[in-house]
RNA sequence: GGCCCGUUCGUCUAGGGGUUAGGACGCAGGAUUUUCAUUCCUGAAACACGGGUUCGAUUCCCGUACGGGCUGCCA
């Protein structure tokens, strides 16, 4: 058998969503599996919809994740140029092939004609059984045809779907899947901009790059059968690519998201997008809008059942229904991570518009091994118990027969646990070099052995990078704020002497190792006759501000003498303070 | 609407004609811990429904319901 070639094959429509870099893992996966090759294909055939730096997110991304491609823009390999819109002079010679074996046909009809069309009749299909009512090379006569192609006159190539045959497609996850040809519509191959639609360039790449499996999302399965029709239509069916259809990334479950503080904020925000995406509704509805969601969303149980389309609802509330349905439900997009507040692409993006940002797994506090793992785990099992997983194990467990078939939800909280325990396992210096850009990013240039107990002492506390920060930033500056409730309740104003005894005691420690501060403390306890209760909590919140965190001698040692005897006595004047004023 | 795909705890899933239907996240309770976290223990929680086939169906078949995708000169 011929080496395995797989094709990752995004456009550079915008940031890559994590559903495609699911897509891509899988690939390489299979490629790693079997020492075939991966592949980065880059389909910008849409000069529309094509974003500026969109390909270099692309490539960025891979690369954060370990998913470099062996062939590709700026990669390598003997198939390219690995941009579709480098093919162009390859993709007009196949397409001229298919008009001359009578494969495809010429078509004259504006987009503006094909609009009325499907106005006119929303189930308007441009098939065999229409194409005659047409403008195109099959029902105008040859010389018209030809008077239109001379005088310079738009055309597209349309592909010449045959009536009532059977197309049966062998998919790796689901099985045999039939169509029925009289279902499909002749699909544009060529635009008038001479670029190929993705049907076209994908079929001539893939055979021209000898690819052999396919594994793409399942919103590919419908127009599989054309694929297929274009397989035989270029003599290649023998050569065809196996196919799988991954099964989508879902949208969380609302119950999941939906909870008592965060609901009120949820429905102004999709009151506020829906007045936005219509503008011509009238104001007096969009006033009755959001108390409308609020309802929705908090009979949460009940919101699919509520959004049900009604005989008696108005226009107005029957696109409000539409609206909140593909809102909260279906396949997961861009705008849920930013409602949702997580991440849903790799990496932060920020397009031209302030509303086109995003932040990235990466910058939320992502390891990307930890995404991976969940990623790979989200619609793949390995069929035992096992859970974690290197890039290396994946390769070696990865199957396709092993994918499942039906939808799965996206779960941050499931993500989150995975970047916990790779948080935990982490090798020290990897670890700190990973949180150093989240400390930076708050003004502070740590030494490598301060981040390296610093991190040690906090990754059992943080499920992800950015709450190393959150969680510790009293290492690197003075609490922002003391706990006064639990101060207020330790702190008795007639031991303030003692404190202060305890913190000169500790100014003359030698060493100031957390073993000696135990030391220290313990025999302070002894010597007072208070309970380790009575002073460890107050210590805690001097030094930190906060009843949460590490081991406090421990805090102590790596705060430093100084820094630790300071705040001690800062403290504990204000908690003098505090008791003075009742 | 039409075509295609799917359906095991709230979520990700294992399993498969006879099982106490297993694991993980999350949730609840408990133990350890000066706090938090970690760790450990315990608990609640699922085979969408209706017909077949079968001695027996959650597992196979058919319908229904529900969910999802596609239905562009987008990919």
């Amino acid at each position: 058998m011929n080496k395995m070639r797989l094709r990752f094959a995004p456009s550079p429509t915008g940031a890559l969503h994590i559903g495609g870099l699911r897509t891509a893992l899988y690939n390489f996966l299979l490629a790693k599996k079997h020492g075939g090759t991966f592949i980065l294909r880059i389909e910008d055939t849409d000069q529309q919809r094509y974003v500026p730096g969109a390909e270099q997110y692309i490539i960025e991304s891979l690369q954060w994740f370990g998913l470099t491609p062996e062939e590709g823009p700026g990669f390598g390999g003997s198939y390219g140029p690995y941009r579709q819109s480098e093919r162009r002079a390859t993709y007009q010679q196949y397409a001229r092939q298919l008009i001359d074996n009578g494969k495809a046909y010429y078509a004259f009809d504006t987009p503006e004609e094909l609009d009325a069309a499907r106005q006119a009749n929303p189930a308007f299909r441009y098939d065999a059984s229409i194409r005659q009512d047409m403008k195109n090379s099959l029902s105008l006569p040859a010389d018209a045809v030809q008077a239109r192609l001379s005088g310079g006159e738009p055309y597209v190539i349309r592909l010449k779907v045959p009536a009532n045959e059977q197309v049966v497609i062998q998919d790796l996850i689901r099985g045999e899947v039939t169509f029925d040809t009289s279902e499909l519509d002749d699909k544009v191959l060529m635009k008038a901009d001479g670029l190929p639609t993705y049907h076209l360039a994908n079929i001539v790449d893939d055979y021209l790059m000898e690819v052999s499996h396919v594994i793409r999302g399942e919103e590919w399965l419908s127009s599989t059968a054309h694929h297929v029709l274009l397989y035989r239509a270029f003599g290649w069916e023998g050569r065809m690519p196996q196919f799988a259809h991954l099964p989508l990334i879902l949208k969380p479950a609302p119950e999941s998201f939906l909870h008592k503080d965060n609901t009120p904020a949820l429905a102004r925000r999709l009151a506020e997008e829906f007045t936005k995406k219509n503008p011509g509704i009238a104001a007096a509805f969009l006033e009755k809008a959001e108390p409308f969601i609020l309802q929705v969303l908090q009979d949460k149980a009940n919101i699919a059942a509520n959004l049900k389309e009604k005989e008696k609802d108005e226009p107005q509330k029957a696109l409000l229904k539409a609206f909140l349905k593909d809102s909260l439900f279906g396949k997961l997009s861009k705008r849920d991570g930013d409602r949702l507040g997580f991440p849903v692409f790799p990496l932060s993006w920020q397009g031209e518009s302030a509303d086109d940002a995003f932040v990235g797994f990466r910058e939320y506090g992502f390891l990307p091994e930890a995404a991976i793992n969940f990623l790979a785990l989200l619609g793949w099992s390995p069929g035992t118990d096992q859970e974690l997983f290197s890039m290396d194990e994946l390769a070696e467990a990865f199957s396709i027969e092993k994918i499942g078939k039906s939808g799965a939800r996206f779960d941050i909280d499931k993500a989150r646990w995975f970047n916990q325990q790779y948080i935990m396992k982490a090798d020290t210096a990897y670890l700190a070099d990973k949180v150093r850009p989240f400390i930076n990013a708050h003004g502070h240039q740590p030494g490598d052995a301060f981040l390296h107990q610093f991190v040690e002492l906090m990754r059992e506390r943080a499920t992800t990078l950015a709450e190393f920060w959150e969680n510790g930033y009293y290492f690197f500056e003075p609490p922002k704020a003391y706990d006064e409730k639990n101060a207020r309740k330790r702190w008795d104003p007639s031991r303030s002497g003692l404190f202060g005894q305890l913190a000169t005691t500790l100014d003359g420690l030698e060493p100031f190792n957390a073993d000696a501060i135990k030391a220290s403390v313990e025999g302070f306890i002894q010597d007072s006759g208070l309970k380790f209760g009575e002073v460890l909590p107050l210590l805690r919140i001097g030094l930190a501000g906060t009843m949460q965190g590490p081991a406090v001698f421990e805090m102590m040692e790596l705060l430093g003498r100084e820094t630790s005897v300071g705040r001690l006595k800062q403290a504990f004047l204000l908690f003098d303070a505090w008791a003075a004023q009742v």
